[in-house]
DNA sequence: TTGCGTGCAAAGGTTTTGCATGGCA
DNA sequence: TGCCATGCAAAACCTTTGCACGCAA
């Protein structure tokens, strides 16, 4: 039933896939990976690029955030590790900024019991200002 | 030094903010907007819409949200009433939500305590699958 | 051989910008 | 009159799609 051959192993997509693991917690963006192939001679087209996100998005192995303007991808681990994990964008210096915190339990709940709606914290974005510019600005 | 004038008074302008007030709590897009004026007679072209929007918004009188894909508006009443006002976005069937709670005030609290992040729950979008949604599917 | 993967080019949608004109104060 | 607002067209982005070719199985 389920497609269980992840499909064909080719040279594009092995290189994508290690290039996001590399990043670790970090995030990318399309551009961002098209231009690092660049640079490291490897050249991946940006169609390939967006195809394969999607695909590695839609199976779980990536999380996919929507900015404005552009959507963000970071690895997440295969494992459906839908631990506790805030993403906390910074309204001033534009940083994206992830944080582990047991919080996310009860606004789950809270939005669960209260709201009737499942919430989806993996892929939700808290816009806001950082530390920084609460300091400096 | 502050600039007081609001700038000029347009057909334009006052028609567009005459129309996002008439929403009440209602969220549009710049081509909704658009659309609606083009059904009532007046035309204002999408250059004038967003660059409205955009005054307005900066100005605090608006809220714009980036959903995917596009940004939308509502009208935030001019007092910058940052009452407790949750936003859900539905991603199997894409609506947008909003409900009142209180339970806002605690994660405000937990992310400037914790996370030394003042977050803006105005802008964030709570993003996951709605109750009708959650029934059907 | 089969069929998915790739890359190019083009299209689609949203938002921004340049420039001449129009309208408010 | 002076200056901002407007509208058109074009550009800039990001993303998707069509199509022919290439490559893994």
């Amino acid at each position: 039933m389920a497609k269980r051959p992840e499909n064909y192993r080719t040279r594009q997509g092995q290189c994508i896939l290690d290039y996001i693991k590399s990043l670790g917690d970090g995030h990318v963006t399309v551009t961002q990976i098209v231009r690092h192939f660049e640079d490291t001679q490897e050249f991946i087209s940006q169609t390939t690029v967006y195809r394969h996100l999607e695909k590695l998005a839609a199976g779980g192995m990536l999380r996919k955030y929507v900015l404005s303007g552009s959507a963000c991808y970071q690895y997440a681990g295969g494992k459906a590790d839908r631990r506790e994990h805030f993403h906390l964008k910074c309204e001033s210096c534009g940083a994206l900024i992830h944080a582990d915190c047991d919080f996310l339990d009860k606004i789950e709940r809270h939005l669960l019991k209260r709201h009737n709606f499942q919430v989806n914290l993996l892929k939700t974005v808290f816009y806001g200002t950082c530390k920084k510019c609460l300091a400096g600005a």
